[in-house]
RNA sequence: GGGGACGUGGUGAAAUGGUAAACACUGACGACUUAAAAUCGUCCGGCUUCGGCCUUGCGGGUUCAAGUCCCGCCGUCCCCA
């Protein structure tokens, strides 16, 4: 049987109209941004993304709230940047090339396609003529050049290096990509190993990076507070220990000089030249060595191995007491790259120090004492716990009796005026190594000369283009073993060199691309001056948490090295910045174990969820991140095909704020749909009276509706401005509710024409959320602007305020009663309202208030 | 071990120190339908003698008033180790 016509009309045709309104936006160039403007410029940006080939629902998440933030800007009278590009290196192409015989370019190339179509069905805001790929060599070609201008600022150098080497992916990992010990992506075991690589000075912008982390106001206080412990601080000294029969003394770095009289051994890292220098003729001191480098260079990992030592023989002499040496151990928990790669351990007051004096019996002398509870610290030390607080000085010659602050003052003072050492800054932030031993990156432009040494490659011979005909089937890095590539005559003296083989880090493009987008096509320095002047800093960044340390810290470094070589003239790339939350679903598993995707589950005839195909039982795990390795994915293509956009959209934006992560439920799409559905509905069945009807005479629940309406148009805005975009959506379905309820008011009636503003208001409030069905709406009213070029509704301040208020009456804090008073009604008049109510004469029982407290226009509060 | 965030119905969540649970999801019941879907309507924190009483992880405190502020626990998550 086949359904009448009103019924088919009664649904939503999403694919038409959605195509149709993208197709419109670009037609007419809505989204295109110029420079020239009297309006206020807002650059709104979320991360761009590796063109893995499909979109996931992070992404979707991430370009929803920036495409919100964006329209919403526009609409407040904003001249809005907003574009997208790709992330375009990166070890995936290359895992592809290995696995598949396909080329990382074309691979790459092909995914940005197949992910611009993907992107583009969700009806994004972007400035599509400002799309950049970070592969192509008019990219790329900046960034050399970037990178030479560094190094005659002075911001890059080269040094051997001890780095983290992974030996299934074959390249260096930084610190962090170091995770328990393990690649973060590969898994396998790191190893130590030395190498030559090229440096970035970011420690030269250490302190300020940290002092201006208190102007970034409009960034999540946790992202600043990750970085200043990223960025790591401390105060102390560097001094000289004498060592026992040796020329040269060993020198060290401490925090703590107050404890020096606490000192019973010094330490030294694996990798520091004494201990090198030692182990040449000590077997079993190499050994150790040797077994401390197959540990990672990572922090986590030096702390969670057990502490071991290897002592030398050597003794190191106080240098407060020459009477008193102290013996050199090589200890696994001491960092070469931190301070100086050697410390003195004072086992009473650091945990460390006294698990280590424990194990190999080196004593342990308590210098600080605390002001109560003496006796029990003390025992606490003996059972081997340190103690690391406060108290005053003992068995510390002439430190005794001073406070902890103010030891650390004076021992450093007599450790200048000794000549020892001296009052040292240190930072736990070390200087970015961008080398990469990969083809799939920026290629480093420098040659190096066997005469000359590493000499820049001439600027009028940028770029230094990565060759297309590179093998993947030998292990390790293609470019090294191009038969031609890396052969070129040395710029300098003319002899044949060899070119740099490694790459950049892939963050060296993700930490200038917000610049290129303000001038994408310059040929120049990467941008046009007076664009980026224009553009910068990014007035919002929107991306996820994982980013709040390294890529963030690394393009803050980026603009003030930038800046210090002319090319602009921000510090901060990024004033405004929103970490969303992931994206979590509920994880299956199957009898055996095995993961399953949320389509291969079904519900069984018990209602329990067994396989779709097989039947057999499946058990439900927690909500975690969407990940593939747990398949508890769902890949937005489908439900952008099946459900449309908008309510993709509409999903990611109600129910959660941003930055909390997000639960994906099949009965949240639904729901998101049926409103979408809902709206559309309400538009295009509406019988209303003409656009331009004059308001009539409004009875008193029309009047009441039309202030309802006025003002969710005053607090959605306020809502988007805080960026509460789930209150948001709350807010104008309260309002569509109430308008629901007028069913089907005659065409010529006061509610009809309230109706008509209700609906006008409903499709402008959802347009940066739900655009399509924003315009949609707006032509099924009988509008022909579009909701893209249409100014954000203005709520009529008169309406917003009302002439009585609902005042809640307690007694003794707890509510007895409602009343309503006049808006700013006297003090008196609502105390007197208030004891006049019948709950409230009850819950005195005759006797007289003791107090009565009045809140305008919120509480009356009885005390009895 | 250090630092931080968070803890509210069956679920996601609201609540400038001032009426806790707005807005949704799930569920139940009803209307329409031959039936189902869709849609619409009603109910949905707990207890209740139907007057009310209790309820924001636990225990204290500040206040006329605490989910919100302070202190101490417990738990979860994140960062650093």
């Amino acid at each position: 049987m086949s359904r009448p016509d009103s019924l088919i009309a009664d649904r939503y045709n999403v694919k038409d109209t959605e195509a149709r309104w993208q197709k419109v936006w670009e037609d007419r160039g809505c989204f295109i941004a110029r420079e020239e403007s009297d309006r206020p410029k807002y650059y709104v940006l979320e991360m761009f993304p590796y063109p893995s080939g499909r979109i996931h629902m992070g992404h979707v998440r991430n370009y929803t709230l920036g495409d919100v933030v964006a329209r919403y800007k526009r609409a407040r009278g904003h001249n809005v940047l907003h574009p997208m590009g790709w992330d375009a290196f990166g070890l995936p192409a290359e895992n592809a090339a290995i696995q598949h015989g396909v080329h990382p370019a074309k691979w790459t190339r092909e995914n940005i396609a197949a992910m611009r179509e993907q992107l583009k069905s969700m009806g994004l805001s972007y400035d599509w003529a400002r799309e950049v790929a970070t592969c192509e060599p008019d990219y790329y070609r900046h960034e050399q050049k970037m990178f030479l201008d560094f190094l005659k600022a002075g911001l890059v150098y080269r040094k051997e290096s001890w780095v983290n080497w992974d030996p299934v992916e074959n390249t260096v990992l930084a610190n962090e990509q170091v995770i328990d010990g393990r690649g973060w992506r590969s898994g396998a075991l790191v190893e130590k190993r030395l190498l030559s690589q090229w440096f970035l000075k970011i420690t030269a912008f250490a302190q300020d990076l940290l002092d201006s982390l208190k102007t970034l106001e409009r960034w999540p206080e946790r992202v600043r507070l990750m970085q200043e412990n990223w960025i790591g601080r401390s105060e102390g000294a560097r001094l000289l220990f004498q060592v026992e029969g040796r020329a040269t003394g060993l020198e060290i770095f401490t925090t703590r000089p107050d404890t020096l009289y606490g000192a019973r051994f010094v330490a030294i890292a694996a990798n520091h030249p004494l201990a090198a220098e030692l182990a040449a003729g000590n077997p079993a001191l190499a050994e150790f060595i040797a077994e401390c480098n197959r540990m990672g260079t990572s922090e986590a990992a030096i702390e969670t191995a057990e502490k071991k030592g290897f002592d030398t023989g050597l003794k190191a002499v106080h240098p407060f007491d020459p009477s008193r040496t102290l013996p050199i151990h090589v200890a696994n928990f001491v960092l070469m790259d931190y301070g100086t790669g050697a410390i003195f351990g004072c086992p009473a007051h650091d945990q460390r120090d006294l698990d280590f004096a424990n194990k190999y019996g080196l004593g342990y002398t308590q210098v600080v004492e605390p002001a109560a509870d003496r006796e029990a610290v003390a025992a606490q030390i003996a059972a081997g716990t340190a103690y690391t607080g406060d108290g005053v000085l003992i068995n510390s010659a002439f430190l005794d009796g001073l406070a902890v602050e103010a030891a650390k003052a004076a021992a450093i003072d007599r450790i200048e005026a000794e000549g020892l050492g001296a009052r040292t800054v240190n930072f736990r932030l070390r200087d970015w190594g961008v080398s990469r031993q990969r083809y799939w990156g920026c290629p480093i432009p420098i040659i190096h000369c066997e005469s000359c040494g590493a000499v820049p490659v001439p600027e009028a011979e940028l770029p230094v283009q990565l060759p297309e005909d590179v093998r993947f089937d030998i292990p390790g890095n293609p470019l090294a073993h191009h038969p031609t590539w890396k052969d070129v005559a040395c710029p300098v003296c003319g002899k044949p060199a060899r070119r740099e083989t490694d790459t950049f880090d892939t963050f060296f493009e993700s930490s200038w691309y917000f610049a290129r987008y303000t001038s994408p096509t310059s040929t120049t320095i990467g941008f046009d001056r007076a664009a980026a002047d224009y553009w910068m800093p990014v007035d919002q960044y929107i991306g996820g948490i994982e980013h709040a340390v390294l890529h963030l810290l690394y393009s803050r470094f980026f603009t003030r090295a930038l800046r210090q070589c002319g090319y602009l003239n921000v510090a901060e790339p990024f004033a405004g910045l929103l970490t969303q939350g992931m994206i979590c679903h509920e994880t299956y598993k199957d009898e055996a174990g095995a993961w399953l995707f949320p389509t291969d589950v079904a519900d069984g005839p018990d209602g329990r969820p067994v396989h779709a195909v097989t039947g057999q039982p499946v058990t439900v795990g927690r909500s975690e991140k969407m990940s593939k390795s747990k398949k508890n994915v769902v890949d937005p293509a489908g439900i952008i095909d099946g459900y449309g956009a908008d309510t993709a959209r509409l999903f990611m934006l109600s129910d959660s704020p941003p930055d909390r992560d997000l639960d994906w439920t099949e009965a949240g799409i639904d729901g998101a749909w049926r409103y979408v559905n809902r709206l559309w509905r309400m538009a295009a069945t509406a019988d209303l009276p003409a656009i331009d009807a004059p308001m009539p005479e409004l009875g008193v629940e029309a009047a009441k509706l039309r202030r309802l309406v006025h003002k969710t148009i005053a607090v959605v805005g306020d809502d988007l401005d805080r960026f509460q975009f789930n209150k948001a959506v709350a807010h104008i379905r309260e309002m569509t509710n109430a308008l629901a309820e007028l069913g089907a008011p005659a065409v010529d009636s006061d509610a009809a024409w309230v109706l008509r503003e209700g609906l006008e208001a409903a499709a402008r409030l959802i347009g940066p959320m739900m655009p399509h069905l924003a315009e949609e709406m707006w032509s099924a009213l009988g509008q022909d602007s579009l909701i893209a070029e249409t100014a954000w509704p203005e709520a009529d301040p008169a309406l917003l305020v009302e002439d009585s208020v609902t005042v809640a009456v307690q007694v003794n804090g707890k509510l007895r009663a409602t009343i309503e008073l006049p808006k700013n009604a006297e003090a008196a008049l609502a105390e007197r309202t208030a004891l006049d109510q019948p709950q409230v004469i009850a819950a005195l029982a005759g006797k007289p208030p003791r107090k009565v407290v009045v809140v305008p226009n919120r509480i009356v509060n009885v005390v009895a």
